[in-house]
DNA sequence: ATTGAAAGAGTCTCAGT
DNA sequence: ACTGAGACTCTTTCAAT
């Protein structure tokens, strides 16, 4: 399956830190992990050429944007070979963010995220109801998120 | 609640853009968008005193890093007063990405990533299941993530 | 593989508009 | 507000180890 990475610690402490903050020189971040700053470029080139790092992106404050209404969606399919179907209209609703296929209780698990509650209820019975395939839903409104996080990467070792 | 914003159409193509790449020069951003460098340096420097804009962050696959299983978890609280209590324990849990206070028929929704099958039995069986205050869990594991995208903040116009 | 220095590219500031 | 140019900082390359 997955090529063996043979990922030093060093790998992994840049990958962990930069996960959290892409700002950092190289020469600052290679003074914090005891090495030159040239090191750090060869050991992101590296990463990038392996495809594990695919570039940086903007982090923003999506609340303070407007956005603060995120509700997660468990979707029944009538059939659950319907998923592709259904997957491509939702894909089509800009609200939507997330799109997984699953197992357990739901057939897919999607997340959106909106403007006010008008702007869910919108989404959810004018642009999902008319989903062919969808035969029902249930929806789960986030009244706080507590933790969004990375994944914790920096004690592996290979 | 939320202070009025003020952006304008350049800002959230700005912010859309640098959502999805964050490597693009301000000098090659200013020309997609038909201004100066020195005009993205300005806004971004806006939208950081603003707090809308966080810094950067590295993109990594985190598929490739070995993180392969991404389950979804409903839990069930005794009382839902027990919130705070074991959201505390489920965040010293690594595998624990993301924790959301929920409506519906979870009282919490959380989502963690894990290497193998085995990893996610015994973040649920072993670490989970000995926090007090959960009454029941129910796991939804991914099969494919079909969908993972920013917001769609550019035709936002104020 | 890592280093340190030079070349190249990008950010940041500011005076002018 | 936006622009363009200069000062400054960071990335990238490369010869030496």
């Amino acid at each position: 399956m997955a090529g063996k990475l043979n990922l030093d610690k060093l790998d992994y402490q840049i990958i962990q830190h930069m996960m959290e903050d892409a700002e950092i020189s190289y020469a600052d971040l290679g003074k914090k992990l005891f090495v030159s700053g040239g090191t750090i470029h060869v050991r992101i080139k590296k990463l990038q050429e392996m495809g594990i790092v695919k570039g940086t992106r903007l982090a923003v404050d999506t609340h303070k944007l407007g956005y603060t209404v995120i509700a997660f969606i468990g979707i029944y399919l009538e059939k659950s070979s319907l998923y592709d179907s259904v997957a491509k209209d939702l894909m089509k609703i800009p609200e939507v963010v997330r799109l997984n296929y699953t197992t357990g209780n739901y057939s897919m698990f999607v997340e959106i995220a909106c403007k006010d509650i008008n702007q869910l209820r919108f989404v959810l019975h004018d642009q999902m109801q008319k989903i062919k395939g969808i035969e029902r839903t249930e929806t789960l409104i986030s009244l706080e998120e507590s933790l969004n996080r990375n994944i914790q990467v920096a004690t592996t070792e290979g």
